[in-house]
DNA sequence: AAACAGACCAACCGCCATGCG
DNA sequence: ACGCATGGCGGTTGGTCTGTT
């Protein structure tokens, strides 16, 4: 664990009222929230603690899933072109994020919102004199970001044949529980048991799911 | 080398809209 | 019509990382 988690879990005391935990997600926790999303599909979050065994409520494994875990998700620096769309978008529709987030695919509001606060909102404040010193810091660290990114991708690419793969086998595992429904039980290791996978088209208006 | 400043981003909170009983 | 549960959205906070002084 990083020292980041750590101090997470000790600022926020792990568990919290009503037994909910708070503060950075563990690896662990992850992989129960994808596997929750993998068998159930979006939606009925508040369902995640009891079937996923997540200490976690409704509202933050939602968040998660949405703003991370989401294998459709482009991560990495936003593009020139991408920037380009914020910013004709903003001036169309203001800080309505979820709808700009709508017309970029693989990208969240909450991502988009803090790269507008970051890049745009402060560059207001930078005056003249120091705007030269700005522009040089943010080119150094574009060169890094861009970096980051390519390992990024490669990675992504890695993963997302594992993922394709890791659906092929749950492909055959749910047609293997089908047919073998009234024959043998099967039980996966969490419990995954109460066979609710409510995934109604009302639930989806937000931008998180839209692509 | 250490202190500091700023950028970045994950996660939380409160409010609001919608659906359902 | 009403109240409750749930989910979505925007704003904010706080920790980490990186570059600068």
């Amino acid at each position: 664990m990083s020292w980041g988690a750590m101090a997470g879990q000790l600022r926020w005391g792990g568990l919290v009222e009503e037994g909910w935990r708070k503060g950075p997600w563990t690896a662990e926790e992850d992989r129960l929230l994808t596997e929750y999303v993998r068998l159930h599909g979006e939606g009925r979050w508040n369902s995640v603690a009891r079937l996923a065994g997540l200490k976690r409520n409704g509202k933050s494994c939602r968040l998660r899933w949405v703003n991370y875990l989401r294998p459709d998700l482009k991560r990495g620096q936003i593009t020139p072109h991408e920037e380009s769309i914020i910013v004709e978008l903003h001036a169309r529709w203001g800080n309505r994020w979820s709808t700009i987030a709508r017309s970029l695919p693989g990208r969240t509001d909450n991502e988009i919102k803090n790269y507008w606060r970051t890049h745009f909102k402060k560059k207001a404040k930078i005056s003249p004199e120091n705007s030269d010193k700005a522009r040089t810091h943010l080119l150094k660290r574009q060169q890094f970001l861009q970096q980051q990114q390519q390992l990024q991708q490669q990675q992504q690419i890695q993963n997302q044949q594992l993922l394709q793969l890791n659906q092929l086998d749950m492909k055959k595992i749910m047609s293997f529980i089908d047919e073998n429904e009234n024959k043998a039980p099967f039980t996966p290791s969490y419990e995954a048991g109460n066979g609710a996978p409510c995934r109604t088209p009302q639930h989806n208006r937000g931008a998180g799911l839209a692509i």
